[in-house]
DNA sequence: TCTCAAAAAGATAACGTTATCTTTTTGCTT
DNA sequence: AAGCAAAAAGATAACGTTATCTTTTTGAGA
C-alpha cells in the first residue's frame, strides 16, 4: 500500500490543503473541531508527514548534524547518545558530519555536507567547537550551532554553549591529592592543542599554588590523551624522578597506562604512587584499583548542547546581536582507590620502602 | 549570495533543464560537448545538486542509515569511521537509526525512522541484523539492508552481507594455546543471545576436540561482553578451578578483567595463567602484558558493508529471487605476550609454584 | 438584524529537481 | 540530396509539502 499524503488526508478531513498543513504545524488558528476531524483522518490513514517535502518547501528543515574529531571512542560514543536522545524526543532525524580539523579545507568540506543534506544547525564538539575561524565561517552561513568547549564561561560567545569544568574538576581532584599528604605531584598534559587540556593543567597548578607548593616543570610532561602516552611518560617521570608520590594525568585512559607503568616498575598503586584520572570514562574502573577521577558527564552535556540547538532552531529566536543560551556542567570529584594517604615522610617515602615494608 | 540551483545553470550554458539534470546523473546520451558547457557553468556557479530536491521527486534518496545496538564503544566507532569513510566517497549521507533491539515495537520505530527520513538503505550490525523478523520486516518495505554478520556464511541470504569469522579465529586462537602445553582451557563466554558468542564458544570447543581434550563444564563460565564480567568470572574460575592454567575470554574486554582479576588473585600473566582475547580492539593494548588475541577488524568490515549496500543501491540491482554478495571477513590471530607455554607438568602447575618460584 | 473587523479556511504558486513524453538533430544509407 | 532510424535535446508535469494571498465564516457591538 503507498503512503498516505497529506492529500489523501484532506480529502478524507474535507478540509483545504491549506488547512491539513496547519494541523501538521501546530497552528493555533484551526478551531478545534477542524482539528480534530483532520487528525483523525491522519490516525485512520496512518499518515506521517513527509520531511523531504517539508524541508524543500519550507524554510525549516528537520535534520541536525553532529560533528567530532576526536578519537576517544566512548566520548563519541556517549556524545551521540545524549544527541541522539535528544533528536527521537524532538522529531529531529541525525546526521553525521565527518570532518578532519587538522584537513586542508574544513571548512569547505563542511559548509558542502552541511548544505548537501540542509542540516538545519550542528552540535560541534571540541575541537571544533574551538575554532572561531570554522564556526564564523558556517554562521555567517547562516548555520545554526550549539557549541560544546571546556570552561569558563565567556561572555562574548557566537552561539548557545554548554561549557564543562575542567579546572573545577582539576583543581579538586588535585586538591583531594594534596590533602592526602602528597607534595611531589607529577602532571601528565593531554593534548596542548585542546582548550581542555588548559582547563586541567591550571586547576592542577591553580591548587598546588593554594599550599603553597611551587611548580616543578620537572614533574609536568606534556603528552596526548592516549593510554600509551601515559604508560610512556610515567615510566620517564618515575625513573627521573623517584620522589613523586602522587600523578595527576589528564584523562582516565592515561591515567590507566600511569597505573600500568607503575605497575611494570613494581610500584603498588596506591601505597608507592597515588594515581587520579580525569573523566570518570569507563576506564576508571577499568583499572585495579579503581581511579579517582572527575566526573564528567559527557552523554548529559550533549544532551544539553542538542536541546539548546534545537530551542535555537524555532523561528522565532532569530534576531541578531542577542544573548545566547549558556550552560555550565560542574566536574564533580569521585574518589576510588587509586589515590591513598602518603606513605611515611617525605624522606622515607616508598623508594625507601621504610613502612609497611622492611 | 543565493544558492545556485540548476536553472541558473542550464540558462548559463544554454540548455534545457532536462539536459542539465541529465548531465547530474551522468547520463551518457549527453554529447561530451554539451555536458562541457553544463559542467562549466556549474563550476562557475558553484553548483551542487540540492539532494532534498532530488529525493522529493526521484526514485532515489541520497541517504543511508546505520543502525547498532550495542554498547561496546570501540565498535561503535570503528562501525562509524567505516561506514561514513564509504558515505563520503560516493556521495552519500550517513544518518544514524537508533535502536532498542529488544524494545517494544522496534519494527514500527525502524520504519518510521526510515520513512521518515526517506533512508536509501541500511547497514545493520549484530544483534539487530540477526534478527530476521526485523530485517524482513524491513526489506518487505523496500528497504534496502547490508547485514554484518558473524559466519559461517549462509547460502540461503535475504541481503548482501558481509560474515565475519568467529570461529576461524576461536579456532586460531585455542589452537595455539592448546600447542604452548595448555590442557585445562577456561572458557568465559559473550552474551549467549549473540550469534558471535556461539561461534567464538564452537571454535573454542572445536579445537579442543581435535586435540582429544573433554570439554570441562567447569572451566566453562557464561557472561556478557564487558570488563566487569570478565573479572568477576575469572575470579570465581580460579578460585573454583585452581587446575586452569589458560583463559580464553569471548572478547578482549573481558580478557582485561581476566587479567586484572589473576592480578588480584596474585597470579602472574602469562607466567600462571594465560589469556587470551577476541578482537584485537584497543583493549589488547591495555593490559600488562598485551593480549594475543584473534583480530576482528571492524572498520574493514563496516566498509564492506557500507560498499554492498550502495552497490544494492544503483537503480539496475532491482530484482527479485536474486542471490546477494556475500564476502567473509576471516580472523587473524595476532600472538602476544598474555599467553606462554605452560609452567611445570599440569601437577606441579602455578599453585604448586614449584618453578620458578621455590 | 445588520455591520465589520477578526478569525478561520481556501486557492494557488512555489521549492529544485526528475520522469514522461515529444521534438529536433545527427549521421548513415541509398 | 532525400529518407530514416537512432541519438540528443527539449517541454512540461509531478513529487508532497509550505508560503502568499484571497475568500469565507464568525461573532461582538450597534
Amino acid at each position: 500500500m503507498k503512503k498516505a499524503t497529506l492529500k489523501d488526508v484532506i480529502k478524507l478531513a474535507g478540509v483545504s490543503l491549506r488547512t491539513g498543513s496547519r494541523v501538521i504545524n501546530n497552528d493555533p488558528t484551526v478551531r478545534p473541531a477542524t482539528r480534530e476531524k483532520v487528525v483523525d483522518a491522519m490516525a485512520k490513514l496512518g499518515y506521517t508527514p513527509d520531511v523531504t517535502a517539508r524541508t524543500l518547501r519550507g524554510a525549516k528543515s528537520f535534520m541536525i548534524g553532529v560533528t567530532y574529531d576526536n578519537l576517544n571512542a566512548y566520548y563519541i560514543r556517549d556524545l551521540l547518545t545524549g544527541v541522539l536522545k535528544v533528536c527521537q524526543e524532538s522529531g529531529y532525524g541525525l546526521q553525521i558530519v565527518p570532518c578532519d580539523s587538522g584537513g586542508p579545507d574544513v571548512i569547505q568540506k563542511l559548509r558542502q555536507n552541511i548544505q548537501y543534506s540542509r542540516l538545519a544547525g550542528l552540535v560541534m564538539s571540541p575541537p571544533l567547537s574551538e575554532m572561531p575561524e570554522i564556526t564564523d565561517a558556517l554562521l555567517s552561513d547562516g548555520t545554526r550551532l550549539a557549541l560544546i568547549t571546556s570552561g569558563p564561561a565567556e561572555d562574548q560567545i557566537s552561539s548557545p554553549t554548554v561549557f564543562f569544568d575542567d579546572f573545577g574538576g582539576a583543581h579538586a581532584i588535585t586538591s583531594y591529592v594534596i590533602s592526602l599528604g602528597h607534595r611531589k605531584i607529577g602532571f601528565i598534559w593531554g593534548d596542548k592543542s585542546h582548550k581542555t587540556s588548559h582547563g586541567r593543567y591550571n586547576g592542577y597548578a591553580a591548587a598546588l599554588a593554594e599550599h603553597n607548593i611551587a611548580l616543578d616543570a620537572a614533574l609536568i610532561l606534556e603528552g596526548q590523551y592516549t593510554f600509551e602516552c601515559g604508560f610512556e611518560k610515567t615510566t620517564r617521570m618515575l625513573q627521573a624522578n623517584p620522589e613523586v608520590t602522587a600523578l595527576f594525568a589528564s584523562n582516565d585512559e592515561m591515567a590507566a597506562g600511569a597505573i600500568a607503568a607503575a605497575r611494570n616498575l613494581d610500584l603498588k598503586v596506591p601505597d608507592d604512587l597515588s594515581v587520579a584520572g580525569f573523566e570518570d570514562s569507563p576506564f576508571a574502573k577499568q583499572t585495579w584499583p579503581h581511579l579517582t577521577t572527575a566526573r564528567l558527564p559527557t552523554t548529559e552535556i550533549a544532551e544539553a548542547s542538542a536541546k539548546m540547538l534545537i530551542q535555537e532552531l524555532r523561528p522565532n529566536s532569530i534576531s541578531k546581536g542577542r544573548t545566547f543560551k549558556t550552560k555550565v556542567i560542574y566536574s564533580q570529584p569521585i574518589i576510588r582507590d587509586s589515590t591513598a594517604k602518603i606513605a611515611g615522610s617525605a624522606l622515607f617515602n616508598h623508594r625507601g620502602r621504610c613502612f609497611p615494608y622492611s
